[in-house]
DNA sequence: CCAAAAGTGTTAATCCTACACCCATGT
DNA sequence: ACATGGGTGTAGGATTAACACTTTTGG
């Protein structure tokens, strides 16, 4: 049964992007290090993976140790496994990204590291290749933000629609004409409003929705069906 | 310097889907194994990641080793790690979908396998997960065509428009007007006409095409500006 | 001469883009 | 009363979708 003894082990790691919006902009949350190695440095939060757990569970089991948050959306995204990419031995690292309501991240579980939550494109240097893991990412949740309507995982359950606009800036790194964009959000049916109002932003306020969820989920998970367009332009 | 010999060592293999087009229907290359374990069963090509080799590495070394082919596209597109995935012990598989002009496929490398061309929904029974690696990289494969032009990958240096229009339909699992298609191929200005037609597959014949290279390597690396589009459905 | 596949144009509907003003409120 | 941000409508242009006939040629 020992067919595979003379092939290598390694060690297989996992290392979590995790994106978080605060209603302004949008964040990523690192760790400064409190244990060997790489002491003090700032990191991407990560972990290996253990004999009794899946790459995936592996990845909740980091975010959950980090956040205290469980049914976080994840996707993997990245591998990243140069033989000479980390000094401590050759470590293969998976990596994911984890979308959050920062408003739902209230503290830190343990207490081997400090963790803080940094602008996406201003944050401290980082160890190893965790820089190219984030750069993956961003271009991973684009992507995946084009096709599908995953970025209202990082809004709160109730949001308002200039929230909704200021994180679509944000991830695009671009402005949006609100006109337009709040027609099509609306045209989406995606969208449920509340007889509410977040006053906390501006003197007029803006009404609170919530997501539809069943139609949510279809479209979430829904597939594609046919479009090759090639109009996307660098 | 041992900061992580107490963490679990696992085998890392990757595993290929390979996607081949032969100007009728999309395929995939699968091997029946001449080695145990899992002998005489058909799989997909794969091995085991080497200590001097990067997981893309030892997907393109396996896909040489299979077809002689290098510079061959690839992409990662999932990991399987359950930790009863194959019965032979611990194996984290990393797939990557690879795209071949099946006629630049003529002969196996080695004689460890035999291998075969398949369509892509008619094949036989596979083992371990690997008909779920095909499910997730048929989907990737999709997702990516929508927003990239890669399916060129899949012909000839010179085709036809009745073969794109097939490889299109193939991999969509769908009919399109020709009308139409042609008219949007023609408009991106990817396709440059040649004096020279295929006679082989009608009796008017298809003038050939080639790729605009420039044009084409920069759509391919293009990255995405702003596309919201929640109008895909399911 | 006929079967088989290639190639081509027009119209209506839809979607996208650009653009500017009024509203509600807290200070 | 005014400053701040929320909310709305329209028109022109571009893109898409639906539609059928002619061309070429090998057999």
């Amino acid at each position: 049964m020992d067919f595979y003894k003379s092939e290598p082990k390694t060690l297989l790691a996992v290392d979590c992007i995790i994106f978080g919006f605060d209603g302004e902009s949008l964040q990523i949350l690192l760790i400064k290090r409190g244990l060997e190695p790489e002491r003090n440095k700032w990191s991407l939060m990560g972990g290996f993976v253990q004999a009794d757990e899946s790459p995936e569970e592996a990845a909740s089991h980091v975010l959950f140790k980090l956040t205290g948050l469980e049914n976080v959306y994840m996707e993997q995204c990245g591998v990243f496994g140069n033989p000479n990419r980390e000094k401590y031995g050759r470590v293969v690292s998976l990596t994911y990204f984890a979308l959050i309501d920062t408003k739902q991240y209230t503290h830190i579980i343990t207490d081997e590291y400090e963790a803080k939550w940094f602008p996406v494109n201003k944050h401290p240097t980082l160890i190893f290749d965790h820089l190219d893991m984030i750069t993956v990412a961003k271009r991973a949740l684009r992507t995946k933000a084009a096709l599908y309507p995953i970025l209202f995982e990082l809004l709160p359950e109730k949001f308002t629609i200039p929230q909704i606009s200021a994180l679509y800036e944000a991830v695009y790194d671009t402005e949006l004409d609100k006109r337009n964009f709040n027609r099509k959000l609306l045209s989406s049916d995606l969208l449920i409003k509340l007889n509410e109002k977040d006053k906390e932003h501006s003197k007029k306020g803006a009404f609170y929705y919530k997501l539809n969820m069943d139609l949510y989920k279809e479209k979430i998970m829904s597939f594609l069906r046919y479009l090759p367009s090639w109009s996307i332009e660098g």
